[in-house]
DNA sequence: GCCAATCTAGCACGCTCGTATTAATACGTC
DNA sequence: GACGTATTAATACGAGCGTGCTAGATTGGC
């Protein structure tokens, strides 16, 4: 047999490319040929590795998936449960070229999710499992003592997810006019305050 | 002379055919072809109000841009300042139909805008009207005594706009995990919390 | 009733797209 | 060194795209 390519190593060399044009080109300049110039491949090589463009894509936002967990999975180093929390938001937010081009493969997945069935259910996963980062990560805190006791985890949990997607989302759409510090100040406040916040909740 | 067609009117009724298209099929479904079925007009005909497909989306844009910002104008009637806030925050998220058609369409435009070069500064401009409107309400109700005075304006209405954004995107995206009931009762907890908030503010 | 301006419709063109097919090449094994 | 398979490259095709162009329909003013 001859020269036994590593198809998954490969497949994921290709899915780079693609998430290089994403972040070039947009999701609408993914075509197979530029992917292959991208890539430095023929177009007749990549079908070997993906049938179909809608396979390719497919493992694109997996794989940028994939890389993201890995880099929260690196987080884990810190010593207290808040500064992983901390770390985490860095991890998220587009402060270098990797993450920018991350946000916006991210960002482009979930637009069209909105109207691609097929793509709905990956984003509703991408949601949970971020989702169970932010939650488990202040349950931990909260058990650690290094949050007060009475937070509504789920509240919390969402609602410091939705700030970092909205802070990504501006970030990479308006960059000139929200600063990549200033938003990194405003998601890290956000978790300090959470430390104090609880102790005089609104009545309604 | 003949018919005398009023072509703002017409150009506005094609605009809000593009923007069922995005809502139903996204913006890689926005054909000339199909805006012209969905409006009910030949392709030929839809020409003569927009010499480009550019054009027509860029007014699109425009048009959902003014329809949001009327109906926040019209959430003016509130008598407190806290009020009116609250009236936004319902006024952005996708609680209905109309308000969901106009956060998918928002969110293709801005998730092209990170790419397409003619399209960002209007996506940077959405963000500093909106921005205004946030920080205004909050300065208006700051004067009016209904939030504390050390509030940090910038930074409260850069956070309230963010977690709106972000509740957006995850309500289109994964409305299946996150229930639009729980993102109001969020996004309104956030507001009453400020009312709080910054007499405990972290030293750093 | 006809003219001319305004509007509508439709076709044709060149292009790019995703995909199928097929030929050519590289290489471990015998 | 030849064979057979894994891999690569190239071409072809039908479909859909945006746009240019033109013929026809509509209608208010003379």
């Amino acid at each position: 047999m001859p020269k036994e390519v590593d198809h998954e190593e490969r497949r994921r060399e290709l899915a780079d490319a693609v998430c290089r044009v994403i972040a070039r080109d947009g999701l609408a300049g993914v075509s197979l040929r530029v992917v292959a110039d991208e890539a430095g491949w023929s177009i007749g090589s990549m079908r070997y590795y993906f049938t179909t463009k809608d396979e390719l894509l497919e493992f694109a936002l997996r794989r940028v998936d994939d890389r993201i967990e890995q880099r929260l999975d690196a987080s884990c180093v810190q010593p207290t449960l808040l500064g992983r929390a901390h770390a985490v938001i860095d991890e998220l937010l587009p402060l270098d070229v990797q993450r920018r081009e991350e946000a916006l493969v991210w960002l482009a997945f979930v637009s069209r999710a909105t109207t691609d069935a097929k793509l709905a259910p990956m984003a509703a996963d991408v949601w949970s499992r971020l989702n169970e980062v932010f939650v488990g990560l202040l349950r931990a805190a909260v058990e650690a003592g290094e949050l007060p006791a009475d937070l509504d985890l789920v509240r919390e949990g969402g609602r410091l997810q939705a700030l970092i997607d909205g802070l990504v989302v501006h970030l990479v759409s308006a960059p000139e006019r929200l600063g990549t510090e200033q938003a990194r100040e405003l998601a890290h406040g956000h978790l300090d305050q959470l430390r104090a916040a609880s102790e005089e909740r609104e009545p309604a």
